[in-house]
DNA sequence: ACAAGCACTTGCAAAAGGCAAGAGCTCTAC
DNA sequence: GTAGAGCTCTTGCCTTTTGCAAGTGCTTGT
């Protein structure tokens, strides 16, 4: 997908080659739910990824800077995957996903939690949010 | 893509089954530019989407109710599709995709200028292309 | 009546995705 | 120190999707 040149100039098209496929944008759901995740972590997920396509997409996300690797601190064999700041400023666009399947698809009740959180200040949310997972970019 | 069932309830999940894959953003996009499009218009955009995948796109596109089809004023043979309302509704997504390629990507002038207005007030300027679109649908 | 334009469809090859099994590490228990 | 279990991937094979080229059927302009 993202290999060979571009498609165009187009900023839409151009980060659409990066993560605009079916599987990016929930893995960077799932780092921005949970902080950090381990690749068995995004094996768990609930829509089920294949492991191949998991070490594909983790691949180019890290090519691309939207993700890095790190390693484990108790566990060698283990490896902890975490946004870069690149990877979380995709959180607006992850915000306005979830509001406009909220008007127009039926989501389930936690994310309704979230979401009211938003609407009360969209802005201060992801300043907060923003904030809080740039701390572990020490 | 879509056929079948969901893999998950997740907002995002869901939307992507939609509208996740490489082309339906830029079909949408270039609705939210044209206001309107013909089949051919769609060919013409500079990513050079292959016939049959755009005639699958646009089935996709409209049995979920993001955009419609009408039949040209002057031409019978001539296809137009709009957005409904729903779709209208992608346009913050649309918008923040803009922004964090503007970040994080290089962009061609024109996305600038556009993203310029933006910049000075984020809600107004989907407020009025919002207003505008929707005039559209009468 | 003919040619050109338009919206698709079809057929076929190439690429990507999906599944199951396994390889090569590391840590734990004995 | 060796066996087993857990972890991150990799490999092979098959299915599905994509991409390309050509073609179909309708409409319009001349």
């Amino acid at each position: 997908m993202q290999n060979g040149k571009k498609r165009s100039d187009c900023p839409v098209s151009c980060s659409l080659e990066i993560w605009g496929d079916k599987w990016s944008l929930l893995i960077i759901r799932d780092l921005m739910t949970a902080k950090q995740c381990t690749y068995s972590d995004f094996l768990r997920s609930p829509e089920g990824i294949a492991t191949n396509i998991l070490a594909d997409r983790l691949k180019v996300l890290e090519e691309n800077q939207i993700i890095r690797k790190l390693e484990h601190p108790e566990n060698k064999s283990k490896v902890l995957y975490r946004l870069t700041r690149k990877g979380i400023d995709l959180l607006p666009i992850i915000i306005e996903i979830n509001l406009w399947a909220e008007k127009y698809l039926s989501i389930p009740k936690d994310s309704k939690a979230m979401l009211r959180q938003v609407r009360k200040n969209k802005t201060e949310f992801i300043r907060s949010a923003t904030k809080e997972m740039e701390e572990l970019l020490h």
